[in-house]
DNA sequence: TCTGGGGTCCTCCCACAT
DNA sequence: TCTGATGTGGGAGGACCC
């Protein structure tokens, strides 16, 4: 038998996992409307507990909207190290059963097991198993969908979920399996927004052209969906509509980007405030650049203005490059092209065209100080980091105000804190 | 309603080389 | 030598995902 015979693609999405780990800190908050996010007037809901959504809280919701829709709620901070430490583990129990596993996010990751069918048993026991013992050791609970396909997959661990009614949370399936010969009779009822790629957007030219369910999608011929959505979209998401995914489980995929990037708690209009950021900035990435083992050709800024209305620019240059103090330099050159004078709310620096190469570093004819040394500089940063921690050793412009604690991933995940919440 | 942060991918446009 | 077609890479913006 074929293995693609078999439904051996898993999708294993933990339930409200940042809020759940909160809760076995805190079990006092069990049951009770609990959000975690930025709980500044800037701040989005990162994650909300099943008692919260039965509000109409959702991720992605504004702080403020959240409030009001509930407010009861308890607002925790988040504290991304610790979700990290949490989905290693996790990740950790995935690895017991198969090697074949894509992360897509700390909370969820696609699991090839075809080859654990024989050792095992069929995928249904398979998700079981992990279920069981994601709960058995972390006590988190986690919702596995297994199928044909990786979108399949994911649209069944979405259907094993705990349901979100007015009364509150009913618990769900736990275990979706869609099996083979039936994937159209689960996919085709859904509503076309259920669809990996379909978002606000593409949703409202679908709905122009009389689409509305995957149904609707699939009945059309393809030529029809791409003048509607473009080319690309238009035939992956025709092929989606059939059912057909060619897609494998990818694990080990390569980083294409690092970046970093923040929202003020007020709008910035001081060319020199915003040379702090970019020190800040360029410093954190450079660091994560170079503790993977990565360097890039190209960088790029980003720049929200008050309005919203937000730019990018970026620089391609020769030779990849890892500092913080060479990114520093690029980012400063690209925002002397933008005029600032409007208020920025939201900067933001990155690294693309991503390469291992970290051997050599030119100077690129713009800078004083003598690459080498300056590689040098990186790495006796790196290594006083690495002994007596981030706040050990930071850039000189930042240490009178700001101590010298760099920018780190998921220091400010969900938006600025200027309530004093969590302090 | 008033919109975070970190990513990936796609599309369009332009410049340049062949 | 000039011109148009074509390919490619960079730059910018946008949609989408978690």
């Amino acid at each position: 038998m074929n293995k693609r015979d078999l439904p051996s693609i898993l999708h294993v999405d933990m339930d409200a996992f940042y809020v759940s780990v909160e809760l076995l800190d805190r079990p006092e908050l069990r049951g009770k409307p609990v959000i975690v996010g930025g709980a500044g007037a800037r701040g989005v809901v990162a994650a909300a507990s099943y008692a919260a959504r039965s509000y109409g809280v959702h991720s992605a919701m504004p702080s403020t909207r959240a409030r009001r829709l509930c407010p009861d709620a308890v607002f925790l901070h988040g504290n991304h190290a610790r979700y990290a430490e949490v989905s290693k583990r996790v990740m950790a129990i995935f690895g017991r059963y198969t090697p074949e596993i894509e992360p897509l996010s700390l909370d969820e990751a696609f699991l090839d097991v075809a080859g654990t069918i024989r050792r095992v048993g069929p995928p249904a026991v398979i998700a079981r198993e992990i279920r069981d013992a994601v709960y058995a050791e972390e006590n988190l609970y986690c919702s596995v969908g297994a199928a044909t396909t990786k979108f399949l997959s994911k649209l069944a661990s979405e259907a094993a979920k705990p349901l979100v009614t007015r009364q509150g949370p009913k618990p769900g399936l736990g275990v979706k399996v869609v099996e083979p010969g039936t994937e159209l009779d689960f996919l085709h009822p859904l509503p076309v927004k259920a669809l990996w790629g379909v978002g606000k957007v593409t949703l409202e030219k679908l709905q122009r052209i009389g689409v509305e369910s995957v149904a609707d999608l699939a009945a059309l011929p393809v030529e029809t969906v791409m003048a509607s959505v473009g080319k690309a979209s238009g035939r992956h998401l025709h092929e989606l509509a059939h059912a057909r995914d060619p897609r494998s489980v990818v694990s080990n995929a390569a980083t294409k980007s690092v970046s970093h990037e923040e929202t003020f708690a007020h709008d910035l209009f001081e060319r020199t405030a915003l040379d702090r950021e970019l020190v800040r900035m360029s410093d954190a990435v450079g660091s994560r650049l170079r503790s993977g083992g990565i360097a890039g050709r190209t960088v790029a800024i980003k720049v929200r203005f008050g309005d919203f209305t937000t730019i990018t620019r970026s620089i391609t240059v020769p030779t990849a490059i890892d500092s913080g103090s060479e990114i520093l330099r690029l980012s400063k050159t690209l925002l002397d092209q933008v005029d600032v004078g409007a208020g920025v709310r939201l900067l933001g620096v990155g690294v693309q065209s991503l390469t291992e190469d970290t051997t050599r570093q030119l100077t690129l004819g713009l800078d004083t100080q003598p690459a080498e040394r300056r590689t040098d500089a990186d790495a006796a940063i790196d290594s006083i980091r690495a002994r007596f921690g981030a706040d050990a050793i930071g850039p000189a412009v930042l240490a009178t105000a700001d101590g010298l604690r760099p920018k780190q991933q998921g220091d400010q995940q969900w938006g600025p804190d200027e309530t004093g919440l969590n302090e």
